[in-house]
DNA sequence: TTTATTGGTTTACAAATGTAGACAATCATG
DNA sequence: CATGATTGTCTACATTTGTAAACCAATAAA
């Protein structure tokens, strides 16, 4: 993810997906329902909670005398980020077989393997005998060159 | 990445993508490389190396006045385990959306097309209908429950 | 209304990370 | 052999991240 130039750090992501997945919460709850998981103190968790605040991630509406919580970015969209930038960082011949365990490791529904199915037969066509490593520049690639 | 409690960072993976991709590579090299897509130091990168080495992700051999860098871990382990590690922090709802995307944006070898055609007929059979998030430890979930 | 409790705000600090200068050893060359 | 170039080592420092105590305001209970 990138907002205004920070970056969600891996302990925010956590309470991130609470929040995402409850829909909205109060710090309270986000606070209880993570120490089920991590072993963070409460006040950590509101640290945490107040930098995701400004990095707006997360945006407050005060109930009485606590903030309700509700993101300000949609799960969906945050996955694809951070997977896409990871993605971005590995050498083009290893995803084929990494993608291939992914989707080995991974409990799919039967709709989503439909339309990978679906997906897959339109790339067969025009899909390339072999990938190339783009990871240097030019020709020094001992891998695929 | 996880070799004696130390991760690697994003900065010194990039130098491992280039020792890797060559197999092996003096300082010069990598820096020379290196500088091709970053901006980065002579001296950042050394200091960058020195603390990949003392990970334990890199070893060196004298040949001279100069090192010869050489991967101690493979890279496509390695590809798996941060990824691995990613897809554990994501909510499981989200995988096959996702997976579906990754599928589309990467560019796959016909092999690869083959082989995930393969796995995909295989998993179809025992394919949940659907999949829940496991996001919470019960059914405080406001996206499947 | 006094006090305990609850929840938010500030401050703190160590470790990790990005970034790089300064210095030292080694080697090639005049 | 003296010197500049090459390459490695050490030191340094700002920022980010993990982690949390201390403190303060509002509310509920006594």
């Amino acid at each position: 993810m990138e907002v205004n130039g920070t970056e969600m750090t891996s302990a925010e992501w956590e309470l991130m997906r609470i929040v995402w997945t409850k829909g909205q919460a109060s710090s309270t709850e986000i606070i209880q329902l993570i120490q089920l998981k991590k072993d963070w103190s409460e006040s950590t968790v509101k640290t945490l909670l107040h930098r995701l605040v400004s990095k707006n991630y997360l945006s407050t509406v005060k109930e009485g005398r606590r903030f309700i919580y509700t993101p300000l970015i949609d799960e969906g969209p945050a996955v694809q980020q951070i997977t896409t930038d990871l993605f971005s960082q590995i050498c083009d011949m290893e995803k084929g077989p990494l993608l291939l365990k992914l989707l080995k490791d991974t409990t799919l529904s039967q709709a989503d393997i439909a339309s990978m199915q679906a997906a897959l037969t339109v790339k067969l066509p025009n899909a390339p005998t072999e990938i190339h490593c783009h990871c240097l520049p030019d020709d020094t690639c001992a891998k695929c060159c």
